[in-house]
RNA sequence: GGUCCUGUGGCCGAGUGGCUAGGCAGAGCUCUGCAAAAGCUUCUACAGCGGUUCGAAUCCGCUCGGGACCUCCA
């Protein structure tokens, strides 16, 4: 079996994966800014790190998952007079920075329960965390990485660079930008006149007066830097160095080369041994941004509420959809595509729930077709390699799908119950429960098991089975029709038995 | 302009130098009172042009197209 692999986006190639310390594994996720709700480019790096998690730990693997809340900053609300104007308010009349923040925590937390994320083992936040960043500033001043401008204090790159590049540790080993280049092509942006060279950003910032968000440091009152709260958090956590720093592929330049840089001087080492980093989602070919208004929030994702979408798409959808790609590789998100992966999800898990009700017996020792035994154990035995070569998830659920018209042909009679050995299909059942529940994460999502309804619906079957076997079709198509339009789908099966689907 | 990634059949998407990816949609058939579901079969591929090779969608070059990032933006 081959080892894990990650392709490592430091090192720009994949490699084999071992932990610092036998058995645990350290895991950094950033987090979501939380000035706003979540949309669907959320969805991806948070589902993707999920089944990072999940299947460490299905490896045996005790994972320590921290990903951080980032909620400190310059916040406002949309339909809310800016913050300079309120000052003279009641302070319930005010924009309270905490209160927008827990409101969208708290949306962003409804989402992550929808596509049944686990909760990382630590969520810590950027406003709980501000001494230990303050201590980090103060630690980068006094190596003489860091200086103070007005209030502010930056981080001095160009001094960096020249000093880190003979240990291996260059400003911009992990994006491959080149320095000097960058001196050339940064945007104009505020504040530029403080910094020594172009490159520099900041550590601390001072607040101006009408500022609400606002701590009291060595340099005034201020706030911190964007970069420095990952660095300030992953090292109280998990240590100089830890196993895996994960998130967007966005997030690689600026913010985790920054990163590293911090940390280099505080530890003397870069933090992480293994960066991972999810590609983007676009929207009918177009990347997410408002000029195009095409960003679409989780809740209106799944409630279908927004002019891009012809309908709602479940939290298991759109986790499904996301599975169907390599984590690596840009998703193109369409009405097309997403309805394409409901009736795929919906196709592999009615064969799973079959595969479920399958009794195994133990004494099938000799497969009934070799060939189709012998198929269905290699389709088996592949899965876990597939998922070890940077977890390809794609081919994963390929190779399930494989299988799908086995079950059902078995469900049907039209393949005999003792064609594979009972061994292969123990694996079948254990393999399917393993990748779909456990390390993909997937759920059922409409309730099926509700006694009542089972009980009425069971005597409804009966009665259309009556009025079928009188020929009277009118009353069997009527029971039929009805229900289905109340949203309950019957099938006639093979057998002369009727099961029922919600749609 | 710079750095990097990418271009697979109607749509979404795996992929290795030589072997059917898979899903959705379409077509035919089987089953069925009809339908749905299911099963079987089947049609559309590797942007273009060169090169390396016995052989390339897979390696190299060029052209064209798409995307991400380029320092306070999470």
């Amino acid at each position: 079996m081959p080892a894990l692999q990650f392709y490592n986006s430091l090192s720009r190639q994949k490699e084999v994966f071992q932990s610092l310390i036998p058995g645990k594994v350290g895991l950094y996720v950033c987090g979501p800014t939380v000035s706003g709700e979540s949309h669907l480019g959320h969805a991806r790096p948070f589902i993707t790190f999920d089944i990072v998690y999940r299947y460490l730990r299905h490896l045996g693997y005790q994972v320590r998952y921290v990903r951080n809340i980032t909620d400190a900053g310059h916040f406002e609300e949309e339909g809310r007079e800016s913050e300079d104007k309120i000052s003279k308010k009641a302070a319930l009349e005010k924009l309270e920075p905490m209160e927008l923040v827990q409101k969208y925590t708290n949306l962003f937390h409804w989402a992550m329960r929808e596509f049944n994320n686990i909760e990382p083992s630590i969520e810590p936040t950027a406003t709980g965390h501000i001494v230990e960043q303050i201590v980090m500033i103060q630690k980068i001043i006094a190596d003489g990485y860091a200086y103070e401008a007005n209030g502010s204090v930056y981080f001095d790159v160009e001094k960096y660079h020249r000093h880190f590049s003979a240990r291996n540790m260059p400003y911009g080993i992990l994006s491959g930008r080149v320095l000097d280049d960058q001196l050339e092509t940064t945007r104009e942006l505020e504040s530029q006149e403080e910094k020594r060279n172009k490159a520099d950003f900041a550590l601390w910032k001072h607040a101006a007066p009408e500022h609400i968000m606002r701590w009291e440091s060595p340099w005034g009152e201020g706030f911190p830097g964007w970069h420095i709260e990952c660095s300030a958090m992953s090292t109280k956590y998990l240590g100089d160095e830890f196993d895996i720093h994960g998130g967007g592929m966005d997030l690689q330049f600026p913010h985790h080369e920054c990163e590293i840089a911090q940390s280099a001087v505080c530890n003397h080492k870069i933090p992480a041994r293994f960066w991972l980093h999810n590609n983007m989602i676009t929207i009918n070919g177009r990347k997410m941004g408002k000029s195009y208004n095409n960003v679409i929030k989780l809740s209106e994702l799944f409630s279908g509420n927004h002019e891009i979408l012809t309908q709602g798409y479940s939290p298991m959808t759109v986790r499904f959809f996301i599975l169907q790609t390599h984590y690596r590789s840009t998703l193109d998100f369409s009405n097309e595509a997403l309805q394409a992966a409901e009736r795929g999800l919906r196709r592999m898990w009615e064969a799973f729930t079959q595969l479920n009700k399958f009794e195994v017996s133990d004494d099938v020792v000799t497969a009934g077709d070799l060939d189709l035994e012998a198929h269905c154990f290699g389709v088996l035995s592949g899965l876990e390699a597939d998922m070890n070569d940077d977890l390809n998830t794609a081919k994963v659920l390929a190779g399930l799908f494989e299988l799908v018209p086995v079950i059902n042909s078995m469900k049907d009679g039209l393949i005999s119950k003792d064609a594979l050995t009972s061994s292969t299909m123990r694996m079948m059942k254990e393999m399917f429960n393993t990748y779909l529940v456990d390390i993909f994460g997937l759920k059922e999502e409409k309730k099926q098991d509700d006694q009542k309804l089972s009980a009425v619906l069971g005597l409804i079957a009966d009665i259309r089975r009556d009025a079928r076997a009188r020929k009277d079709y009118a009353t069997s198509d009527k029971i039929r029709n009805q229900l289905l339009s109340a949203g309950i789908q019957l099938k006639d099966e093979k057998d002369g038995g009727v099961s029922w689907e919600l749609v």
